[in-house]
DNA sequence: ATGACACTATTTTAGTGA
């Protein structure tokens, strides 16, 4: 089993983009996260054609996300309980005895931002709601906007106390990795200086000035399942003269 | 220090992103 998670920055802009990697990773299930649509103006059709049965939280402009999969839907959840005034960005689904869930987390905006306080609150929330679900085979995976170390960071030591390297911000990611997720690409990659987000300013991709915010967590027993994890690098570049989005995807293969 | 690029919205400029 393939899967994987994707910031793809606008899902009908990158609609074309999406068909190719699609049909050349072939993953089962997709976390897709910044679908920046409503449910009725998002492209069921072209998901259909590719053999995909989605699974839909999205709002008008902003945020939104999806679950893409290949294998029957068994059943859905939407958004985070309380946490509805900052915006869609909770989605998941049971799936082959899966327990499938992507999130879009805030961004904070900056320290002194009220948005700051809030991104914090929202990912305590999801830990208390992950935590309740009593997950066994499980993957919680998206666009978490925390830097977990500095190695994940192209700025190293130098960008700790910043936005998205904060104290404040990795407690609460690791956090999570005490409710018993694990960092697949980490556990799997242990010295890896890879990263899954570079700023379309810049040359930042050239220049190799990213950070790693793109996660798979998974459970113990997924763990357990892992093969190999990597970031889809080749696909932050241009295919076919189409616009990439500014995250690469994250692919896991399970036994 | 600032901005750089890309997306969306009853678009023609502004807000957001990380």
């Amino acid at each position: 089993m393939r899967v994987a998670t994707w910031n793809v920055n606008g899902v009908r802009a990158r609609l074309d983009f999406i068909r190719i990697w699609l049909q050349e990773r072939r993953p089962d299930i997709v976390g897709l996260q910044e679908i920046k649509t409503e449910a009725d103006d998002f492209p069921h059709s072209t998901f259909e054609e590719l053999g995909y049965e989605v699974v839909l939280h999205g709002q008008k402009g902003w945020n939104g996300v999806a679950v893409l999969s290949r294998l029957p839907v068994e059943d859905s959840f939407r958004g985070l309980a309380g946490q509805e005034e900052m915006g869609a960005r909770l989605v998941g689904a049971s799936i082959g005895g899966l327990t499938f869930a992507t999130v879009y987390c805030p961004n904070g905006k900056s320290l002194e931002h009220e948005d700051f306080v809030g991104k914090l609150a929202w990912l305590d929330d999801l830990a208390t709601f992950w935590s309740a679900q009593n997950v066994g085979q499980g993957i919680l995976c998206g666009d978490f906007n925390v830097v977990p170390q500095a190695v994940d960071s192209w700025r190293g030591e130098d960008a700790d106390g910043q936005i998205f390297h904060t104290v404040e911000e990795r407690s609460r990611f690791d956090a999570l990795l005490g409710a018993g997720l694990a960092d697949l690409f980490r556990e799997k990659n242990p010295d890896s200086r890879a990263f899954s987000w570079w700023d379309y300013r810049a040359g930042a991709f050239r220049f190799g000035h990213g950070l790693r915010i793109d996660f798979l967590l998974g459970t113990p027993p997924v763990l357990a399942r892992v093969n190999q994890v990597e970031i889809d690098r080749d696909f932050r570049k241009k295919k076919e003269g189409l616009t990439a989005s500014d995250h690469a995807p994250v692919i896991a293969d399970l036994d």
